[in-house]
DNA sequence: TATTATACGGAACAATGTTCCGTTTTGTCA
DNA sequence: TGACAAAACGGAACATTGTTCCGTATAATA
């Protein structure tokens, strides 16, 4: 689903038949599409209505649901540069602290993300078939951050080591749930939390 | 919304003013309402359309809405004496741990009740308006109880201070939010991770 | 039994995701 | 450049679901 081969006029596939470019159109609707969708996920979250989107692009719901076959489809590319920078993020943490802070604070990072996007969370948790793409990049591009860090701060015996990576993304993601009063701020509380929870498990054994 | 006045027939409100008794249907229509939604919400979730319920009591959809005048009304209504239970476990936990065990395992008896409810978690804290009087009834029952286990047990100094229990009641019903799979066991390894972290703290400073 | 407040049922309305298809635009090639 | 076909467009139309409305049926009372 990510980046096709854009631009380039005339472009042979690998049977040789002749393939033609993406129509000039084609690239100006869904690059208008994918802004009106970040401003109005933004402001009205993610369970905001497609003809609103289509409205705010200046496109037709028919040209929406041709680039974006469904709903997650496009927040999944809405989300997908930042989810990518989240994880980023975690080697120059992993360069600046020792593993259990550098855990901290990605996880925290994670936090902020999740819950600037009102909706996201529950959105990735909810089962729901439509949504199974956007969790399925999720967890393939964020997972083995986290396990890589999670697993750091194992071996230096600074966690305990009884958490799964997978199901730590997933509580925390879904402990964001309830932010958007009070900017986040007590997601933070309550992710830090988990953090100590899994500090407390060390110093219990070490 | 809660106990009406029922049976008797021809009471007397308040203000003199005859009135007549519930009538015999309408008692048989919410009580086949109440049994039908417990079993839909059981197998299909909270989610579940409200015309398959109505269908399954033998009941039109106006009937419906003439006794739980929102969605939220019948759920709150089914939920009502599952909340009442939960709250009342707490006594007898107290009886028997000391402050910060009573309180996690009330936590963890919280948790297996919020978990055993599909969807009811993320409705909890959707936000939708829809959702208030639910919200508000979980709030008015659970939340004195958790305060009076979380502050024994601050009082005990055996966890720290810093956490509200409204934040960390929100927080822990978030947390259920992945369960269904594995009869909420990873629910249950979460919410031992937070309590944990509260007992982090306390060991930290006191 | 007659009367009337109460309750019933389901058609109808509104919001929203999604599909379909006739029309328009764009890129290519003679 | 001009014609043609592939690709894209737009929005009407369909499906699902919560909710309202109101004409009809029923139970309680006199």
């Amino acid at each position: 689903m990510g980046q096709q081969d854009e631009d380039m006029p005339s472009m042979r596939s690998s049977d040789g038949s002749a393939t033609r470019s993406v129509r000039s159109d084609a690239k100006r609707n869904t690059d208008a599409l994918l802004e009106a969708a970040m401003e109005v996920f933004a402001t009205r979250g993610v369970d905001a209505p497609v003809r609103e989107i289509a409205q705010k692009a200046g496109v037709g719901i028919g040209t929406v649901y041709r680039h974006f076959p469904q709903r997650a489809d496009l927040i999944a590319a809405v989300f997908r540069r930042e989810v990518d920078a989240c994880a980023d993020a975690a080697a120059a943490l992993s360069a600046s602290y020792g593993p259990a802070d550098a855990l901290a604070a990605w996880l925290l990072r994670y936090t902020d993300f999740i819950a600037a996007k009102r909706g996201l969370a529950p959105a990735l948790h909810s089962g729901d078939p439509a949504y199974v793409s956007l969790h399925s990049y999720f967890k393939e591009k964020l997972l083995p951050v986290l396990r890589g860090l999670l697993d750091a701060a194992i071996e230096a015996g600074e966690v305990r080591d009884d958490i799964e990576s997978m199901e730590l993304l997933s509580a925390v993601a879904n402990l964001c749930i309830s932010a958007g009063k009070a900017d986040g701020a007590v997601a933070r509380r309550m992710v830090s939390l988990v953090v100590d929870g899994l500090r407390y498990g060390a110093t219990d054994k070490s």
